[in-house]
DNA sequence: AAAACGGGGGC
DNA sequence: GCCCCAGTTTT
């Protein structure tokens, strides 16, 4: 493999600002309500940062907690939430997370296997809500992570759970927290795998692709 | 116009 | 495993 794992994110860190940045750090600037994080973080499951943040804006005017998220109708959230991607599916999700809540005291909980019980929260969400929310040390793997850690040679997986796991041995624990923000800016905004900014990427020398689209051309 | 795509749920 | 969910971006 081209540098070592601690070398590829210090390399990315110091370019951060070019990348696009998550949705969980435009709204942990704003807040550390948990909640608020929690919901920002399912409603930008396949959606863009900008689109996500305008949504959960609209949203938290009129359920900033989850009290008036439970008294809102789903038709009302809907059209909060909308345009995000699958907003129908979302909103049945966000109106359920208030009872879903209930068996955790009505709090949100603080561990991975407890979020993921939560509704439309999954592995790669569940994470990032750990990171974002309460500061815990944790990965998360999106598909852009896992792309271009296979990429790289740092893991050789199959699904993003495999590459989670192979990174919580392989990469340095002071690093986990920075996989979040800018890995997953990087892929996002620049590793793409579809129309690549190779042109402006700081690791371009040594990419193991040089050139050839991330992209397979089937 | 059509395919690809930043997850997750239900089966 | 496979299919569904929607709007945006890319080809």
């Amino acid at each position: 493999m081209a540098i070592n794992i601690s070398s590829f994110i210090e390399t990315l860190k110091k370019e951060v600002r070019h990348y696009t940045v998550p949705v969980v750090d435009l709204i942990a600037v704003q807040t550390k309500d948990p909640f608020k994080i929690l919901v920002a973080t399912i409603l930008s499951a396949r959606t863009k940062d900008e689109t996500t943040a305008k949504a959960a804006q609209r949203l938290f005017e009129a359920a900033p907690d989850k009290k008036h998220l439970a008294a809102l109708s789903r038709d009302e959230i809907q059209k909060r939430i909308y345009p995000v991607g699958f907003y129908k599916s979302k909103a049945v999700y966000l109106e359920k997370l208030p009872g879903s809540l209930e068996k955790f005291g009505g709090k949100i909980p603080e561990t991975i296997d407890e979020l993921i019980t939560l509704p439309g929260v999954g592995r790669k969400t569940a994470n990032l809500v750990m990171s974002a929310a309460f500061d815990k040390d944790a990965i998360c793997v999106d598909t852009h992570v896992h792309r271009m850690m296979n990429i790289w040679g740092y893991v050789k997986t199959k699904t993003p759970l495999e590459t989670e796991m192979a990174l919580r041995k392989k990469l340095p624990r002071r690093h986990w927290k920075e996989v979040n923000s800018v890995l997953v800016a990087f892929g996002q905004g620049t590793c793409r795998p579809v129309s690549p900014h190779c042109d402006q990427c700081v690791l371009q020398t040594q990419c193991p692709q040089k050139g050839v689209k991330p992209r397979k051309q089937k």
